[in-house]
DNA sequence: GCAATTGATGTAATAACATAACATCTGCAA
DNA sequence: TTGCAGATGTTATGTTATTACATCAATTGC
């Protein structure tokens, strides 16, 4: 999926996320945004339900929180299931792939005839930093 | 770890969930436990928060909600990470290990010197019935 | 031009999920 | 019998997400 030209308020939320160290949640995001006109949080999970659909920010299941996709120009949904470390330390979000992970998954569900919709696979923990 | 005798709100939660079909979220477990007493969602949640340390029980991130734990009589903390296929439509939940996927999942946290603590796999779509 | 449609936005209210703070009770051990 | 720890009860509040409805702007087809 290409990514279309993002709306004002979808330009507003991903900068914010863009610029952000790690994962922030929605309320958070409206906050960062009431200086820009942002009143109600709805303005903000209307962004997000986009921009998550462009594959250009992701929700973190486990936080109830949202990243910007770590990949830089590209878009996501190419490279199968997205992983993460988080650190519930820092907050600081590590994403990866892993495509013996989507294999064996994927061969799993296709054992069952299971249809995947939408994977989530998230490690919370400490970060080498936070562990030390 | 040995399961501990259950407390009486530890039971009442629990057996809820057993008979349950299949997931359920805290306030309607809330509900179904009225009539034997239980007014507060922190007598829920504080019950919930036992069962899944003994690990009798799952926590479901992506939809908030709890499950018991598919082993009868074992304990699922031995198995590794446990990951979920989940049906959007009929709320159906199938609980699986795949130690290759653990492997995999565990070579890279090595690699980055991350610690995990939790994991979770859950695999949103829908099953073979719904599918269909 | 100007309805009609579509998608984005604004706003208020409410629903759904989760925890903080504090009081009480019960069983057990010093 | 006192002190402690763990479980419980209760109220209030905090946090996350959605419903419902109104408005606005750009586009399309007439």
């Amino acid at each position: 999926m290409t990514t279309p030209q993002l709306t004002k308020n979808q330009s507003l939320v991903f900068d914010v996320l863009e610029k952000a160290e790690g994962p922030l949640s929605a309320y958070t995001i409206l906050d960062k945004l009431r200086d820009h006109g942002f009143r109600a949080p709805l303005q903000v999970y209307r962004a997000l339900e986009k921009l998550l659909e462009y594959g250009v920010v992701h929700r973190l299941e486990s936080i109830n929180s949202f990243v910007a996709c770590a990949h830089p120009g590209d878009n996501c949904h190419s490279h199968g299931i997205v992983a993460f470390a988080i650190c519930e330390s820092c907050g600081q979000v590590m994403e990866f792939h892993d495509h013996e992970v989507d294999h064996r998954l994927m061969g799993w569900v296709r054992g069952q005839k299971f249809k995947p919709e939408k994977t989530t696979i998230e490690i919370r923990g400490l970060c080498e930093a936070c562990a030390a």
